[in-house]
DNA sequence: AGCTTGACTGTGG
DNA sequence: ACCACAGCCAAGC
């Protein structure tokens, strides 16, 4: 197993119930500031009985992008979420400034 | 070795 | 606010 992917399971695994955060965001702390898309990648392979919260993990722009998949689906990434209190729109929306894990290291503008 | 494919993102129109 | 686009980079062929 590589180091960037232990690093992301450890720090995907390291959201809180109830919060979650971006691919970029897990990309970053894991030390790879331009790995967002293989933190996809790396959540798209996890076991179907993982014990990792990948479904804490949204796009920076606030919305469940995960479509059509064999196993999972938006909809229940969207269950999930809401079973931990996530409030989450049928267009699945989420307020991410809201929910933010460890909103202090994102950069605004 | 080269090309395509994404559970992404920031920028610009 | 929405959309298109270019940059991103590991994995799979």
């Amino acid at each position: 197993m590589g180091v960037f992917k232990e690093s992301v399971i450890k720090y995907v695994s390291a959201i809180p119930k109830g919060n979650v955060a971006s691919y970029g965001q897990i990309a970053l702390y894991a030390g790879y500031p331009r790995g967002a898309r293989q933190v996809g990648w790396i959540l798209n392979k996890l076991p179907e009985n993982t014990n990792v919260p990948w479904w804490r993990v949204i796009n920076n722009k606030g919305y469940i992008s995960i479509k059509a998949h064999s196993t999972y689906d938006a909809e229940i990434q969207k269950v999930l979420l809401e079973k931990e209190g996530v409030i989450i729109d049928k267009a699945y929306n989420i307020d991410i400034n809201k929910y933010r894990y460890n909103p202090e290291i994102i950069i605004k503008s």
